[in-house]
DNA sequence: GTAAATATACTACATTTGTAATCATATGTC
DNA sequence: GACATATGATTACAAATGTAGTATATTTAC
């Protein structure tokens, strides 16, 4: 699996939401981040260096951006990565361990299944 | 949230497996990696200035090594983490993500909840 | 008590990551 | 067309990480 940084992971995730974008876009979505220009440029080119961003157009000198990587596919497998890595892998235990610590409640585990079930009809 | 390296958490695994351990008793539970023994030390070193691990005795010039984090606290905290980078902290969203990826079937998520509840009761 | 083995301490070095600065070039402006 | 500006390319540099090698201090085995 490509490797993303978190850094590069916020590049992503705008790129995930617009489908297309200039780098431009890209710095502005990021303004939260106060990150210099050139250094949002950098992750872009990380990115496309990763083969996780690739250009889909260039106009003048300005480059169109595009994800190469599944943003659902790339997240369930960090995911899953960090479960293995931490709960060998076990989704159950991973969520035995949230019970425990009380980050959720059997109930609240119930209603998201209702939920789920709902969405799921 | 104390940052602990992917390499540096396989040693942490061990300690948290057995309370307390030599570097030895490491490098032994580690075979499977191929470290070198010095790879080994130098996660443990580098734990400690995280203060992560702790020396609990000295005997001779051999040190015992104790956990200084709860392992099931850091444990969720790094599953939030990486659930609020991905999915803007919703365990809703994740868990439906993994639905939508065939990771889970509903009936999986059934059964867990059952094994929940018993284990729960 | 001297040599070999061992545990620790210190140093090393390439790669990745965060975070830009600088250089080059296409473009729009006057 | 010369200059300011925006975009991209290249270079930079410290900290973190993976992965040891080397030096030092202790034991332990003769």
């Amino acid at each position: 699996m490509i490797k993303i940084s978190d850094a590069e992971m916020e590049v992503m995730k705008v790129i995930w939401n617009k489908k297309e974008v200039t780098s431009q876009e890209i710095i502005n979505q990021l303004e939260g981040h106060d990150w210099n220009d050139n250094t949002v440029r950098t992750l872009i080119n990380r990115l496309i260096s990763k083969k996780a961003v690739g250009i889909s157009k260039k106009e003048g000198k300005t480059y169109t951006y595009v994800s190469l990587v599944n943003e659902n596919d790339y997240k369930v497998k960090k995911m899953k990565n960090v479960i293995k890595q931490l709960y060998n892998g076990s989704f159950n235990e991973m969520l035995l361990n949230f019970i425990d610590s009380n980050e959720i409640t059997k109930n609240e585990l119930k209603e998201l299944m209702n939920e789920i079930n709902e969405k799921m009809k």
